[in-house]
DNA sequence: GGGCTAAGTAACTAGTCAGTTACTTGTGGA
DNA sequence: TCCACAAGTAACTGACTAGTTACTTAGCCC
């Protein structure tokens, strides 16, 4: 505790916070990068949107690809963690089905920004996350709790004993994703806005209907 | 006859073809956009691989963004249109939707700028496709399609009640979009090529299960 | 207190970029 | 044949960009 209080003292003294200043580059470096694309953001802006100077941004992460792929390794670490504690065992698979895709699309309004990061990292042809070993290994848990679904409903003869794993993981995501990846395009098109709580509620009802629907036995 | 030859002689004939320049420049544009995005496409890049002067680049199109709008009518006028020339209604409610959902997934094969081009679109909240009236107009004859044939499917007991057609619409899109807009990431993570044939022919047809698979009746 | 290093400030730099300017050439119609 | 205009060439321009340089300040440890 005296300790606790002696570091927060301290840190309040203290006119320099390198930590703060670290995250605050992150932050904004995510927000900006989510906003223009890669290609689009602008190191000045990010610096900016920190309240850091741009020399101090090089400082900590070298160069824009590296923050880049910061922002990027960030980003999955979130959604990959949150997926883990979802606790999909002790519910029926249905259950735990219906589960994990209300999640996906809940967690793609809760963070928006992970859609256009990943737009640009596939318009860059993966090239920053191929350096992240990091990153690669955080998606075979995340695969083997789908399996582990997958396997329980079709032994209990309630899911469809074609299902694979690795096809329902990118349909989960797919439905969610294109949706909030186009929103503004499709918003015009239909001349109504999508990101509407309304809209939101019938697509996640929807989405779920569609895998849940699918996974019913032929 | 004769008109034609004496037009194919002055054209081989003549220094200039402004619609060949332009033509080129189009697909120049198209190529460049889908591959780097709106904001990291360049002009002069754009103009050389159309082998034509960036001058007439804004002669014909007067700048970057007007270009850009001019690619993204072609392209959704090139989708749209296919699709209308399904012929679903003279197949089963079945068959016209898996004919539906099959000929989307081979679009994005066939035609891989797309999903690009609609990315940067949407990076850019819609701004250039908000202009065009042309693209506005293309949607509501394709939505009646799917209309029309979930209303068939219910009238027929073979799809469920509670199908919506534009909900269906951007499902159909969806799980073919995402997978080829993610190719390099999921690629990446699962460490194995999804763009090989194999791969595109599994998730076609696990595709077609989804929809078909969603759309049977509770 | 002093020295050293990390953290930080501010200005600079060479190259890139979309768009423009100045001029030339080709073509069609009178 | 001549003229006018569209199509075309090539060079230029001012602003922007990621990254660098030169220097200062803060904080920690001896």
């Amino acid at each position: 505790m005296a300790s606790v209080n002696a570091q927060a003292a301290k840190a309040s003294k203290s006119k320099r916070d390198p930590e703060s200043v670290r995250q605050r580059i992150l932050q904004a470096a995510l927000a900006e990068f989510s906003d223009k694309g890669l290609g689009g953001a602008r190191v000045d802006v990010i610096a900016q949107r920190a309240d850091a100077n741009k020399r101090m941004l090089y400082h900590y992460f070298g160069n824009k690809d590296d923050l880049f792929l910061a922002v990027l390794e960030h980003a999955y670490r979130d959604i990959r963690s949150a997926e883990l504690e979802l606790n999909l065992d002790n519910l029926s698979p249905e259950d735990g089905m219906r589960k994990l895709v209300a999640f996906t699309f809940d967690y793609f309004i809760k963070a928006p920004y992970f859609i256009n990061l990943l737009n640009s990292e596939n318009l860059h042809r993966a090239r920053h996350l191929r350096r992240s070993q990091a990153i690669l290994d955080m998606h075979a848990p995340v695969v083997g709790l789908i399996t582990d679904l997958l396997r329980r409903g079709i032994a209990e003869g309630v899911f469809r004993a074609d299902a694979d794993p690795i096809q329902v993981f990118i349909t989960n995501a797919s439905v969610g994703y294109f949706y909030f990846s186009n929103v503004h395009t499709l918003s015009t098109i239909f001349g109504r806005d999508l990101s509407e709580k309304d809209e939101l509620e019938a697509r996640r009802r929807h989405v779920i209907d569609v895998v849940l629907g699918y996974l019913r036995p032929t």
